[in-house]
DNA sequence: CTGTATCCGCCGCGATACTG
DNA sequence: CAGTATCGCGGCGGATACAG
């Protein structure tokens, strides 16, 4: 089973791109671990614009609704004034949880190594 | 625990954003995949090349370099006519494929939760 | 409080051509 | 076979102003 083997093709529209696809916008991984560690599943867009220290209220409600569309949060509306938006993850959005726990815990673990290695990505010389 | 804590800040230099800085170049996590499940963790830049479909030898070569520049792999010049290149996983890189699997892993199990509610991402309603 | 609409710089990445 | 250099497009994402 080398070279040869068709069990993991590379399209477009296959599982590991998809999933890929969910880390090309900057935020939502890190939008999935605050609503998950910090909220417990479910928060208001204010509080999770506090909890995400540098986020634009652009990039912020950009990002939710590509969750939403992703289907890993849904979105709660109150009809009151002011409005109260809520989101919460769907159990779709809590089992990716867990992938991207694990890939944040290697981080911690080997940050010494990536400190140690990496001077720094789009550093440019001068 | 809830928004005062402080065990998990957003800086720029923190571990969780170094890790998904290593996604920010879209081929990285693929080549990982297929240096460590098609190869055993070593493999030669052309073989590297047939193993992803559509990548160009710019997007390869500038994807390896910055995963060696990462410490995810090392790189190996055989001086011979015509010249061998060598990547081979380093331990951190090995350890960084568990996660890498596991995500890849969650988008099998989950496709068809993807296939139904991802209309695709970019799509703009007018 | 929540969300939308522009303007715009930066950069990922593909296409192409050339070197050793 | 392996790598570099250039050009150009698309889109992420920040700043700002406006609206319900």
């Amino acid at each position: 089973m080398d070279a040869g083997s068709r069990d993991d093709e590379w399209r477009e529209d296959c599982a590991p791109r998809r999933v890929l696809e969910l880390f090309a916008t900057k935020w939502t991984s890190m939008v999935l671990h605050t609503l998950h560690a910090r909220h417990g599943g479910a928060a208001r867009t204010g509080v999770l614009q506090r909890s995400l220290p540098g986020i634009s209220k652009k990039m912020l409600t950009q990002t939710l609704r590509e969750m939403e569309t992703s289907g890993l949060i849904t979105r709660h509306v109150e009809t009151v004034v002011p409005p109260a938006v809520e989101y919460r993850l769907t159990p779709l959005g809590e089992r990716f949880v867990a992938p991207v726990e694990l890939l944040y815990a290697w981080g911690r673990d080997n940050a010494d190594a990536l400190d140690a290695l990496v001077p720094r990505r789009g550093s440019r010389r001068r």
